[in-house]
DNA sequence: GCCGATACATGCAAGTTACACATAGCTGCG
DNA sequence: CGCAGCTATGTGTAACTTGCATGTATCGGC
């Protein structure tokens, strides 16, 4: 994890949201029909950033809207009513199609370390003292 | 990539923003100096979503006000000036983290997949037939 | 001079988010 | 019963982010 000059300033501290969560949510939905508040503990136990219960409600309904998960009230267990959700086909799509794209997003992050090991054990000059990238 | 459901609705035309962009920037920016067109060709051609060029220029400058990229007019070269980016110590730092991180985004969305591989292989009930999720 | 490519930037409407707060059901307990 | 605390879902609002269209300026070729 970052160290010092990122952690201590608050306005850096790292929230889960956006697409990251959206397709975090469907990838539990992909296995588990679940509801809302059940999702929110098992991000929390999912080593990623914290993400406010607000935030995941309101993007479920978006989820929804969307038309890759669909809900119905539970009222079988005991305790408040529990909107449940599942996987609909169009987000199981979605799904495979947004893995696909991360396969792109994550050879630019891996080559850049690469290069960069490649770099220091080759003795190369820094990226700072360059001026420009190579044309190919 | 998800087909006709999914690609024929203009309004979730994919498009590359918020964190994975800033992060993409960064990585391109780990080994290279650069400035902002040359990064959006370079995102064009790393097969990732398209992205609005605008939207990589205020980002650049949303990094550079939090640290972790740099920048110069370079006007060394023909043409209109350039305003080159460098990745900060801080910007490295945090692009560490960011990885880090990813890594358990990673798990969740592949264990999903494993488990749906499970499942299918294992003869065992679909999850849309499932009320709720196991309690371990 | 004029066009097109390069390069950076902003105005605006629409959408998204964090934080605080609201609502409501159920459980345990004195 | 009263009432605190957990479960469960949501909303109001200000601040921020985004896509798209557009604006500005430099330079090369003709």
């Amino acid at each position: 994890m970052p160290e010092a000059a990122i952690k201590d300033r608050p306005e850096m501290k790292p929230r889960l949201h956006g697409e990251l969560l959206s397709t975090s949510l469907l990838a539990f939905l992909k296995n588990w029909n679940a509801y809302g508040y059940q999702l929110t503990q098992r991000l929390a136990d999912s080593g990623m950033p914290e993400c406010d219960s607000g935030t995941v409600y309101r993007t479920l309904r978006q989820l929804e809207k969307s038309g890759f998960v669909s809900s119905f009230w539970d009222t079988s267990e005991s305790g408040p009513a529990r909107r449940m959700y599942s996987l609909t086909q169009t987000g199981d799509l979605f799904l495979s199609g947004w893995i696909t794209a991360l396969q792109n997003y994550q050879n630019v992050i891996q080559k850049a370390m690469t290069d960069w090991d490649m770099f220091t054990r080759g003795g190369a000059v820094r990226p700072t003292e360059m001026e420009e990238a190579p044309d190919a």
